[in-house]
DNA sequence: AGGTAGTGTGGGAGCGCTCCCATCGGTGAT
DNA sequence: ATCACCGATGGGAGCGCTCCCACACTACCT
């Protein structure tokens, strides 16, 4: 009774079964084809395939997923509110990348913001409930409770910039002790030496890998670190131009300022502007990232490109081989699981 | 022998059954509850909230979506590439609305690409396997198949902006003829009379509303439309800067522009500049969105308001009352499923 | 008392897949 | 020949839900 058409009326979408009966073979055979099993004879192979493409099959995701325990879906959850998302090119730069790496995948992403307590109870509940195979997870504070919950879940995860040096998740991070140096050293080749800097937030580890390569670029040089020049910001244009204000009040001989971001370096050149000092004749300046504000800014500012597009590829890479790993007992290789990416001054005229 | 833990090892997420077990009751009273179901006693129901809450159930959206052959997402298709998706403020509005009225849904948020062949390709196959329960499709051309490969699939939709007076689709728009008659009247009763207008792309069923506007306004108020005023654009800047240019070589004279787009508005200002123009003195600028963009100009851009985050709450409504009604057999309503918003003008210095 | 609704509830029968074990020939070693 | 073995295959047993039918049990009517 199971010969024509096992399920009675045709209406719906083919299933698997009708996929087997109409090529003959049995269930597990067409299973086998359709996820790319070598153990089928290449006759079968052909047969299976010439039925699937006769009835339009299309698995269905849904009893995949309850039978395999696996959803074929990761999230790359921003914890900020959506106008940063949109106003901030980094992440649709981040977002290109990964999806490019994706494209050749049957994995699908899913974009989740947790700006608001509202969305992040929701986000917690989509997690709880095992919704995607894993996460990724951009821009993330030192205090941030969100990489403990997936660790808790037992949901593989990789974040963009470890929290601390001590970071266990895997990550992905560009090299921000190095491109801080490079900024630092690029001045001092131009004979700067009252160089400032504007940190960023100070609970981002990126941020403190910055200054830690602005004091060694300087203390490397032979140059002592004058601690009146270090000023911490929170990578906004307004920390920027308080920052810079205070700096010109404390140091007025300062000839540079390297600031964490560009647009706390666009701060800084308004306050400069504001006390009359010119760029780069006066007081040279220098950002970071190498965003568009980089390019239209007057004049068009040095900064540290980070290769945002790739640290997204790499991102995935990671993830895919987290979740790959956790499938079977695999030997949890001892790959490195944190990336770091190297960075490059991107010289203007602002210096 | 199901008595405790009915499932062996309790390492897993605890099941309905475990649920069931644990509150005393069976199977199917706790999918009620779950489901709100106000067919189950008070008693019964707050017993299966406390063995939820014990063990810290969560449903398996897989299960689920497979026994009652539905998903619970909705996607919103984006058929351009994703830098448009960034640069125009549209869809981030768009989003918002859309975010907003689905946040106190169980649904879930699906944002697709579709710029590409590639990805065109890759979305065929996405719906073609059902994997959302309907689709909002943003900024639709008048000879896109995505609208028609919906309905083959039996898919509810909404699209924004009808595709043609005779859309059979939901739809939700803005009222772009009324959008463009206030314009125009705006400018007539400031005193301008040679209006010129910058359409959209003419294969945009909103922009031929726009242009009837146009139209209309002028013949209204008892003046003869000149065809020589209306010059082809195609919502981009560089088209706005050529159609002027186009247009002041016909129509010296104009003391007008009305664009079909705030980009368009800033290529025509441009263009206005470098033929000597003085925006307002000599020729007004009037755009079309109110974005970022009309704030910003020099002068800022009297432009038509669109509230788009309203209808991104709208289209979710007429796309969860579609869904809804496909469940079960109701009598398809015949409500109004052309939604049009009023548009508002925005007068500001350049008019 | 007997009948008739109506509530609230339990649990069987799937939904369409994956996993895995049993089976079946065919091979090469003994 | 005999046996152990291996690759290819079929199909049973679930995965965790929803749907729906059947079954108390109560309450109310006649």
């Amino acid at each position: 009774m199971a010969s024509h058409g096992a399920r009675g009326r045709s209406g719906g979408r083919p299933t698997l079964e009708e996929v087997a009966a109409r090529a003959g073979v049995g269930r597990g055979t067409v299973s086998r084809v359709i996820n790319g099993s070598p153990r089928v004879s290449d006759a079968t192979r052909a047969a299976v395939e010439a039925a699937v493409a006769e009835l339009g099959y299309v698995p269905n995701t849904a009893a995949r997923a309850l039978a395999a325990n696996r959803t074929d879906a990761i999230a790359l959850v921003v914890p900020e509110p959506e106008t940063r998302f949109f106003a901030e090119p980094y992440f649709s730069d981040m977002l290109r990348g990964v999806g490019a790496e994706l494209s050749d995948t049957e994995m699908q992403l899913l974009l989740i913001f947790a700006g608001s307590d509202r969305e992040r109870q929701r986000l917690a509940q989509y997690l709880a409930a095992h919704r995607v195979d894993g996460v990724l997870l951009v821009s993330v504070h030192a205090d941030d409770p969100l990489p403990d919950l997936l660790s808790q879940l037992e949901i593989p995860a990789v974040i963009s910039g470890p929290r601390s040096a001590a970071e266990t998740l895997p990550s992905v991070d560009s090299d921000n002790y190095g491109g801080a140096r490079s900024a630092v050293e690029h001045l001092l080749a131009h004979g700067r030496r009252r160089i400032a800097h504007i940190t960023g937030r100070l609970d981002v580890y990126g941020a403190q890998r910055r200054i830690d390569g602005y004091r060694d670029a300087l203390t490397d040089a032979g140059h002592e670190v004058d601690e009146g020049l270090i000023e911490a910001g929170d990578f906004t244009e307004e920390g920027g131009r308080r920052a810079t204000a205070e700096l010109l009040s404390r140091r007025p001989d300062l000839d540079a300022v390297f600031a964490a971001s560009d647009v706390t370096a666009a701060g800084a050149r308004h306050a400069l502007r504001e006390a009359g000092r010119r760029i780069p004749d006066d007081v040279a300046l220098v950002g970071y990232d190498d965003s568009a504000i980089a390019r239209h800014m007057d004049p068009p500012l040095t900064s540290v490109r980070q290769p945002i597009q790739e640290m997204g590829r790499r991102m995935i890479d990671l993830l895919l081989t987290e979740i790959a790993d956790r499938r079977p007992a695999v030997s949890r290789g001892l790959e490195r699981r944190q990336v770091v990416l190297a960075t490059e001054l991107v010289a203007r005229a602002s210096s």
